[in-house]
DNA sequence: GTGCATCCTCTAGCGACTAGAGGATCAAGC
DNA sequence: GCTTGATCCTCTAGTCGCTAGAGGATGCAC
């Protein structure tokens, strides 16, 4: 069982990766262009799936597709420093944190103004009040950013 | 100064949303269609700056835009009752309550992996070794999902 | 009248996929 | 051999919430 020879089916079955997902990334080079059959059909043995599985890993850890990409080709190459790989991942774990924190200001002033709903009419809605008039938060400066990146199940 | 009538960008300076992001909220229909000059320029009133501020604070607190346009239906009606903007609060906070626990999670993974980093070659590097396997992670089921709002600066 | 700031509309791009059209191929059952 | 249904192929367009830029008109100060 050295060289089973996957299916794009299979190889999504084995790495819980949708088929549409693996030929995204091999059409952004992600993963290398498959071998083919004479019937044009991608064929993957298992080196592609512990590529894969890595792609997956790192994406599902929260790693931007360009983290990913160099993180890749740390992995190919064992000899060389791990410094490269440490930064991207202290880097990452930076954003991180700072998201966090974003969120929990927002959960805060949520929380607040939620608890503070005395279900009544919308003219006495401390959710429409607070929104209505921004120095009524706690904090005034919860600003989120865009641009970044998540994974669904 | 009951009606000082302003302009697009003396809008976008009242409330810190830029020019481009104003007519897109117009294209959407979060706006309305502001009046015009002769000249077909677009001119608001304090009513726009109120209205518009409404919309920015919302997705500063990270509401998603069709939510901003329910409240902003909500509070167009203050007779109704505030239970729908309750609702959306509440769920809103549970939205971003589950975001902070998955971060939490990818944070002590990431923070886990990194102090392991021996700082040596790839080959003995531990962030490149969980990335390639999996069964290395304390939390197995790190998924975070895509299809959210964020806003940044 | 001469700049330059501001305005207009329109289109395309971001990230990381996801969904769907329209068609070919395969494997299994009869 | 034939049919059926799953799987595969490529390609395009859509998602979200803007942002950037082209190409052109207008307004206002000097």
């Amino acid at each position: 069982m050295s060289d089973p020879s996957l299916s794009i089916g299979a190889l999504s079955r084995e790495t819980g990766v949708k088929v549409p997902t693996i030929r995204f990334y091999e059409s952004i080079g992600l993963l290398p262009a498959a071998d083919r059959t004479a019937s044009d059909r991608r064929v993957y043995d298992r080196r592609a799936v512990q590529r894969l599985a890595f792609v997956r890993h790192a994406r599902d850890l929260g790693f931007p597709v360009e983290a990913v990409r160099s993180l890749l080709e740390l992995a190919d190459h064992p000899e060389r420093s791990c410094a490269d790989a440490d930064r991207l991942a202290a880097e990452h774990l930076a954003e991180v944190e700072r998201k966090i924190g974003q969120l929990e200001a927002l959960r805060a002033e949520l929380a607040r103004v939620t608890a503070q709903c005395a279900r009544g009419k919308v003219a006495d809605c401390r959710v429409i009040e607070v929104l209505s008039d921004h120095s009524l938060c706690l904090t005034p400066d919860h600003h989120q950013d865009r641009h970044h990146q998540d994974r669904h199940h």
